[in-house]
DNA sequence: CTGAAAGCGCTAACAC
DNA sequence: GTGTTAGCGCTTTCAG
């Protein structure tokens, strides 16, 4: 392995040149130049990465948290985050929370060591407070995530209103009875969701019946569950919100197999724009959320912190869901009978 | 932000004192030790890794070169390898190659510049000639691909039994025209695939019509089109092992809708064992990767390498394949009728 | 334009 | 048991 030493040697030159040579500085005769690239090339020279660190305190490394990596929402975003950083010359350390305490500070220390320049968090676990304290270290960005009063960059879909057009949407199409299906997941982007959602009923003058609300739904066997709880109600919604399309996709093949049909016994709605929901027999509606700006606005974001140095300040980078409508709560229009 | 000299100081003791309670040494008094511990509490010092990187030459970083993120194999293989390289106190730098040679070798550059000491290859895109010269920089890991005459551990499923079991199922289905496509991944591990799916046929005496080979295939959208073809075709297969869950996803959905039926008209085999495949009516029968296998002997040899410094040697971690055979070959026996 | 030299924070001989 | 000291490889004043 050579350094920097030996380059110098070979070129008859000094260290100070040859890093100048490296980091592209002005001052350096084209011929010295010349030299020095010489004498990395029959060297086969490349920098030391931890000296590097080491003298410029940085590191060109920037640490994701994420729950869980295999959840499809999550490893979209990973995909873009990590295009998005290549592009800026970052590598991205991936750090797997599992939804622990523990873990997310443990992750969070590699700010104080300086093993990153910066944090994107894609979800968070710790009270904010516990948080906030890291933020004397580096800079931390949220991504998909909101806190009211923190003084942190925060990068977010519009929850409220993924609730409320949602809720609008069902409306239109008739319904009054609308479940509606919470992940277990307690955050501020969830409780607006929620709040949205029940503003529209609100506003169409239906009150929303707290029967109709399923808690801890996140997967298709809770979605076939749901749907086994409703069979048995008296009073029975004609429409839910399922919050996954997981969820939706269960829920519906479970109905399917009894027999109802979708969307004219009931319409669903699912969340994320997963492959299945495009590939189900209906299709299901689904929120789409725009991962992809939210990842690209991350790195953008987190790289200026980290040249700015100034790591608090409250920034609310919000961005819009759009809904697609597919055949689980709208019939499709036959294109050959008009009548 | 404090260094080691500052907990000296502050605990009235020597540098080296404090890197050997750092670092657990013996031959540290307990009293001085509780000294040290009590400055760093107090100092709220913690180490900074570039200065240890530098000084012991590793820095606790293994890159992980993937394709593509949001594969489903691929994300559910980081989230493996990520709980793994955790369990054993490394991070992982995630690389997307994109399919890129250019890429490809960019990353592995990182071994170069000592950033990471270690890298896993999910799969491999220049030739091996080339990536072999990368080996004096560090260890390198190849985790889900194999290169038949390459001096480097290899972690891999027996594709050639996948290609083989799962002809020798549709055969025993009573098939004897049996389609196979592709997905247009130039390597070792396809062709082996492939070789064991023709071999089952021979060994049944059933001849491979060529006309039943499908390239290129790996989408949904691939999978109808497939599909139409079939119907177009004067000699069907009655069979078709798919290589890909989504492509049998859409090749289904396609027959569906035109009224085949799956199992009886025709048999589905998928591959990976995607969520997707036990949510379809039928559900797909589908090859399942031990993936977890996979990913955690992948840090094993990885971690061992490292230590051993010794990177040059072939060995072969061979991982079997299991079956999951579903409704989309074989008929669901009613348990009802004992007709 | 170029070079000498100090030092980033840590560890490991080596001496005591 | 403990401390002194010499670097790991790089960048950056400061002088020339």
């Amino acid at each position: 392995m050579s350094t920097i030493k030996d380059v110098a040697k070979l070129a008859g030159l000094s260290r100070t040149t040859v890093s100048r040579v490296l980091n592209d500085h002005p001052y350096v005769s084209v011929e010295k130049k010349k030299l020095v690239q010489q004498a990395m090339e029959q060297l086969g020279y490349v920098p030391n990465s931890a000296a590097r660190s080491l003298r410029n305190n940085k590191t060109g490394i920037i640490a994701v948290l994420i729950p869980k990596i295999s959840t499809p929402f999550f490893s979209q975003l990973i995909e873009i985050l990590e295009m998005a950083a290549s592009a800026k010359g970052y590598q991205l350390i991936i750090c797997q929370t599992q939804f622990s305490k523990q873990k997310e500070l443990n992750y969070l220390n590699l700010l104080k060591t300086k093993q990153v320049d910066g944090v994107i968090m894609t979800s968070i676990e710790n009270d904010w407070s516990i948080i906030d304290a890291y933020l004397n270290y580096g800079p931390i960005v949220l991504c998909n995530e909101m806190i009211e009063h923190a003084q942190i960059p925060m990068v977010y879909m519009n929850q409220a209103s993924s609730g409320y057009n949602v809720a609008k949407h069902l409306l239109e199409m008739g319904h009054r009875q609308i479940a509606y299906c919470s992940n277990g997941i307690v955050s501020e982007g969830m409780k607006a969701r929620e709040k949205g959602f029940k503003r529209a009923l609100l506003e169409s003058g239906c009150t929303f019946d707290e029967n109709f609300h399923f808690e801890n739904v996140a997967s298709i066997e809770d979605g076939k569950q749901i749907f086994r709880k409703i069979t048995e109600m008296k009073i029975k919604p004609t429409a839910i919100f399922t919050g996954g399309d997981s969820v939706a996709a269960g829920f519906i093949s479970e109905a399917k197999k009894h027999g109802w049909n979708i969307p004219e016994d009931f319409a669903v709605v699912g969340f994320d724009n997963m492959e299945i929901s495009e590939l189900f027999d209906p299709k299901i509606t689904t929120v789409v959320q725009p991962v992809e700006e939210m990842a690209i606005k991350s790195i953008e974001v987190a790289f200026e912190k980290i040249h700015k140095r100034q790591f608090r300040s409250t920034e609310k980078h919000i961005f819009s869901m759009k809904l697609a409508i597919r055949g689980s709560t709208m019939k499709k229009r036959k294109l050959v009978a008009t009548s």
